[in-house]
RNA sequence: UGGGGCGUGGCCAAGCGGUAAGGCACCAGUUUUUGGUACUGGCAUUCGGGGGUUCGAAUCCCUCCGCCCCAG
């Protein structure tokens, strides 16, 4: 019999996993990644309750269940790397990074030593064969979110929520199941860091100065509290009213300047080709004479590609032009419903 | 100082005698395991101040205040 490490958040979607999978033959242990613990000023960290809550259905389903502290690694590979992407004047992804160093690296060696055989979570995606593919449920799907995982760490990794077309029916069966997450709200936000808002995160975390909002015509319209929380396509939060919405184009963050525009049709919102950097393919590369598909944010539709490497960097021609294509951000590519791989938007 | 124009919520802006459109911003919520987008709802008992005419005024009259433009 083999044993599976099942991540558990203490959400619905992990429950299920490891019902799942008990019930599929594996010997199941459930894990509790503590990666975030710190309260933010007026939102308290939620980790307690979450925590409960993965007990509980461990307890409720019969199995060993454990803790793996890795907040020092969180801290380093994903909290500092969000923060000094944003230093940098781009938009980090951490739930990215997340993935690929904490859940299908430190955790599925740390399972493996600890004497797992595989892993599992309770992602909306599939692992097959050491290929990922989208899930069955479209809406859903977080491929998206798993690029940046290996081929190695996949092969050791089952996803079984991947296979439901509704998240209504992982919830149901929750309730069948008597879990006590069945009715649990979906988490959003950052992962680790709840409801917060990325703004009221950063706040803690770095000094801003207010600068220079500046629109199409090089005209100052405004004042900013620091460039360093805007990001491409934004809309809100620039208070500068008067006619028409004001959308983030740019920003310079040598003069601490935001760049907008009133213009939905502006160049500089819609992009036709991408310069990608840390391009990362899970089974093998691409080939550059083939098109392919590709999405540049969380459950954005799909649009055609054709991919040019030269050097390190990978410039794809996208079939049609994309709305606030933000440095920092990723670029996923997908042939059918297998995840190629992709970069990160230079 | 003369001549003209204007002053409506934080911003833009309709209304020109019948009891305050709309947009932006903002706030709240929905969507969403990043950021962002989008969607829904909320948001002036009051129209620069004061007085008057009228059944009734932001809309007419008087006056004061503040802007803008053109003159000389």
């Amino acid at each position: 019999m083999k044993t599976v490490y099942v991540g558990m958040s203490g959400g619905v979607d992990s429950s299920v996993t490891a019902a799942l999978l008990m019930q599929q033959g594996y010997n199941v242990v459930g894990v509790y990644m503590k990666n975030w613990t710190k309260d933010l000023p007026g939102m308290p960290c939620p980790w307690k309750d979450d925590f409960q809550d993965a007990k509980r259905v461990a307890v409720q389903l019969g199995i060993d269940f454990k803790v793996y502290d890795f907040q020092a690694q969180y801290l380093q590979k994903v909290v500092d790397y969000m923060i000094d992407e944003y230093k940098a004047g781009r938009t980090p992804n951490p739930d990215i990074m997340c993935n690929q160093e904490v859940k299908f690296k430190l955790f599925l060696e740390t399972a493996l030593d600890d004497g797992a055989d595989l892993i599992a979570t309770g992602h909306y995606s599939r692992a097959t064969n050491g290929e990922l593919h989208v899930a069955r449920n479209q809406d859903k799907d977080q491929s998206y979110f798993l690029y940046r995982a290996t081929e190695k760490a996949l092969k050791k990794s089952l996803m079984p929520i991947g296979v439901f077309k509704t998240k209504e029916e992982v919830r149901s069966l929750a309730k069948k199941l008597g879990l006590v997450t069945a009715e649990k709200k979906d988490s959003q936000g950052i992962c680790f860091v709840g409801k917060v808002g990325i703004r009221e995160f950063l706040e803690q975390y770095v000094t801003s100065e207010p600068g220079s909002i500046i629109n199409q015509h090089g005209r100052e319209i405004g004042q900013h509290d620091g460039a360093i929380f805007y990001t491409i396509g934004q809309r809100h939060g620039l208070s500068v009213g008067g006619g028409l919405p004001y959308y983030v184009i740019g920003k310079n963050m040598d003069k601490n300047e935001v760049h907008v525009t009133t213009d939905l049709d502006d160049k500089k919102l819609w992009s036709k080709q991408l310069k990608l950097t840390s391009l990362h393919w899970i089974n093998q590369a691409p080939k550059m004479d083939k098109s392919y598909m590709v999405r540049t944010r969380y459950r954005a539709p799909l649009v055609e590609a054709t991919l040019k490497l030269n050097k390190s960097i990978l410039t794809v021609d996208i079939a049609e032009e994309i709305r606030a294509v933000t440095p920092g951000q990723s670029a996923v590519f997908y042939d059918g419903s297998r995840v190629v791989g992709g970069g990160v938007v230079v």
